[in-house]
DNA sequence: GTATGATTCAAACGTTCGTATGAAACACTC
DNA sequence: GAGTGTTTCATACGAACGTTTGAATCATAC
């Protein structure tokens, strides 16, 4: 029987989680084991499969439990500026969409620089499993974002229009990886400086001439 | 004793290299397996430690075989840019960073569309060894363009000049990556077109004011 | 305290991996 | 055609993997 007010061993499965979240990061997802998780979290090797099932239901766990926070929060401000009276602008749209992640990033600090790593690894991964994942995580949400821009950007077609709004996520997801660090020497920018850049940049490729 | 008129082998090498490269951008690095590539190769299983040494020596020359053409003609546009009289613009730049891409993936296309699926797979890794191969096959002209690039757009401080110009080849990565395929369901787009759309976009961005 | 279900644990299973080995097959020179 | 160096081949090795198992431990209810 279980008792209702008790989560049970919401601490076991709460430290396995925080260890893969980082480990899945660093490493990619084949290149990490569950031996390696359970290590860092401090338990036994087959908790992974009795809390979670698989090591595929772990990174959907962990996926879902990083999206969450963020969905929320930018669907937040996107009806936040739809209560507004007059129309958003297109920085405002963009802002709604990107700062939720750098805000999530600021709140996470203390357990390291790695909580959208991961999502640049897996982002990329063509396993329909994992896409399905991010799709079902993030999916809704970007639907509705597309939908605003559609109304400022009415000069864009809907192929250009997808195609630049996933360009921002590109950019957004590239920066968070550790690609290239040669072009982030000088990396030690403060988070909000990274965000202003990014709005930006991303804005103002929103906002260019149709090519059609 | 090697006669010099004939690269000995050189056709178990390049069945190695072709079917390394489709099975490295599907499935990543630690999914590929050196029994799966050699046996879509038609060779033996030792073939692969007997002509490159290990899996990562297989993957570095992968890299190489891809990167040099591309660099090769990236190079080749910006000189014909220095020749030219008047200051080049920044789009004419940026085209002649991308356009050798697209040319690459037309010319490839007949291996399948997985020629730089598996740049955007392998640039996300942070192994430093995996990251060091990038930046050998493609950091000196990465450097060459970020140069011209600082003259047209002295008003950026070189932290933001940088970050927009790793914004551009996240753009371009994360187009030709599988991410997000709903986001991609129009994909039926021809690749001129998707040229013209990549290169608007990280112009306006790249152009947009600066946040100093 | 005893019974019951949930959780943890050490150990093992079968599989797959990258790599190494030594003999066979081949290409070439003299 | 004997000799030499190169390439291929079947096979094996040790290690690491995800997962399973069954007993031990814990928490709770009666």
């Amino acid at each position: 029987m279980r008792p209702p007010e008790t989560v049970p061993s919401a601490d076991t499965k709460e430290r396995i989680l925080d260890a893969a979240e980082v480990l899945l990061a660093e490493n990619g997802y084949e290149a990490t084991s569950l031996r390696a998780v359970t290590q860092a979290a401090g338990v036994n090797l087959a908790a992974v499969n009795y809390h979670f099932g698989s090591k595929k239901d772990l990174l959907d766990a962990v996926i879902r439990r990083v999206a969450e926070p963020v969905s929320r929060s930018r669907l937040e401000r996107l009806e936040a500026l739809e209560a507004s009276s007059d129309a958003p602008s297109v920085e405002a749209v963009l802002r709604a969409f990107l700062e939720p992640v750098f805000q999530h990033l600021q709140d996470s600090a203390a357990r390291g620089p790695t909580v959208f790593l991961l999502l640049s690894r897996v982002i990329s991964d063509p396993d329909p499993r994992i896409q399905n994942m991010l799709a079902a995580a993030f999916g809704d949400v970007g639907q509705r974002f597309i939908e605003h821009l559609a109304v400022l950007l009415p000069h864009l077609d809907e192929e250009e229009l997808w195609w630049r709004f996933k360009s921002c996520i590109g950019v957004a997801i590239f920066h968070q990886s550790r690609s290239l660090p040669a072009l982030s020497i000088l990396g030690s920018a403060p988070d909000e400086r990274n965000l202003e850049m990014t709005i930006a940049f991303v804005t103002a490729g929103m906002s260019a001439p149709s090519t059609s």
